[in-house]
DNA sequence: CGCCCCATTGAGACGGCTCAACTTGCGTGG
DNA sequence: CCACGCAAGTTGAGCCGTCTCAATGGGGCG
């Protein structure tokens, strides 16, 4: 590869300074890419100090600039409505791209916020719709990019319409699971990134609920619960109660 | 304009053969267009003949091919999950755009049905995608399309997730009522293209719960109900309701 | 050590669901 | 023309899951 300076104020072993060499390019940027076009890209992501938990990356409000894919760590977004009612809308993780918020009034809708020390890759909108025009598949990449997460949001109104506390809670974890899983990690044994609060947040309920959700299904034998440490023991039946209607 | 034979399978009055011509190109197109450009953009549109009340325009499973403009009638699109159990994930109503639920996958994941006798303008999807490397603006619009369709799932995760019965009935109608009024139609007298069964099912209640609400602010003089008429009698008020959270 | 935050657990209240009866409107056929 | 069936909507009574309120436990950190 061609840009050989390493990046200075990373401290994640595994971050690159080229998305060529970034073990997430499979899951930010699953298209086949010219070794010259992927220099091209490379040339106007900007990789950013980390981010530390709690501090946030853009608010409501904030003019729209970029879209961010997850490099390391992991990330929230949530609404404010007019009454201070906040909505946690999406957990990001690595390989994961967030910030289409922005894009339809060049305002930022949603707040982010890092669950933990995190870094992201900056992807300015204005010089990649440049891109698009140039490399072949880039546009198609990002509408499909924006496709699937309608399709995650419409999934996620499914679950808070039409599940119960147990099959909302399943939901999560099988799709935690999932992801985790196309990262190469343990799909059964997870550290869950966010708190009780942020859980009932999403999925429409108290922590109370939360808490005793995970306690019926550790009694059950489902999983394993030892705070934010989880252990699938079950995912059968887990993906049972995840497909349990009411 | 250059086009002139008039669609023949028309039966409703304002259609026209040209998105030049037609009165919801503010909505569906409300960017600055060379009257060439429109007229590429005008050549690749199909205008499809009317679909029935209960026709389908497309299933989950389907191959994706096309985005469809609402030209007359309302249309919802629903979810089956692999238990049977289906979620309304939204209605569209004319000058709105929709299909982008097949892009990620080149299948459909959303089920896409007529509430009435609607038509729509039919825009294949890979000639469109042609067309934004051409035309100025068009690839923007696009992805800003996309985008509001994510802020508005947003939006809908959390009125499910956090509003009682009331507040959800009152966040539905505020919002018909303001797509209504952007078409220059009345903001307070409206006909509800939808069931209660549709209704009941989009907002995660029962269509009993949403029956004993109408019959509620019916009686507090919020709306009038008479069948699928609502008239909004107390705008204020409603959007009171709609803001009360829990 | 003591404080604070997060999580867990229990008891009671309440909103929406379930089940059921009834009404209304509409199309069909006797 | 009315009788009938059917679908959609309304209303009531009782139940159940989740929320509310409250007390307790435990881990990190000054």
């Amino acid at each position: 590869m061609a840009t050989t300076t390493l990046q200075s104020s990373c401290n994640h072993g595994f971050i690159k300074t080229s998305c060529f060499d970034c073990n997430l390019k499979t899951l930010c940027l699953p298209i086949a890419m010219d070794v010259r076009d992927i220099e091209k890209l490379d040339k106007i992501i900007q990789r950013t100090r980390p981010i530390q938990a709690g501090e946030h990356l853009y608010r409501s409000g904030d003019h729209f600039k970029s879209l961010y894919a997850v490099r390391s760590g992991s990330i929230k977004t949530y609404l404010i409505d007019d009454e201070g009612v906040e909505q946690v809308t999406a957990f990001y993780l690595p390989g994961e791209v967030l910030g289409f918020d922005g894009i339809a009034n060049s305002i930022h809708s949603c707040n982010v916020v890092a669950l933990e020390t995190s870094s992201v890759c900056e992807m300015p909108f204005e010089r990649l719709e440049e891109l698009t025009l140039v490399i072949p598949g880039l546009q198609h990449h990002f509408f499909q990019l924006m496709g699937k997460q309608i399709e995650t949001d419409h999934q996620m109104m499914l679950t808070l319409s039409k599940k119960n506390a147990e099959g909302r809670i399943a939901t999560l974890l099988l799709g935690l699971s999932r992801r985790y899983g196309r990262r190469n990690l343990s799909r059964t044994a997870l550290r869950l990134p966010m708190s009780r609060m942020d859980i009932g947040n999403f999925l429409g309920l108290t922590i109370e609920t939360v808490s005793r959700t995970f306690s019926r299904l550790h009694k059950d034998a489902v999983i394993s619960v030892d705070g934010r440490e989880i252990v699938i023991k079950d995912p059968e039946k887990l993906e049972h109660i995840c497909h349990d209607h009411a």
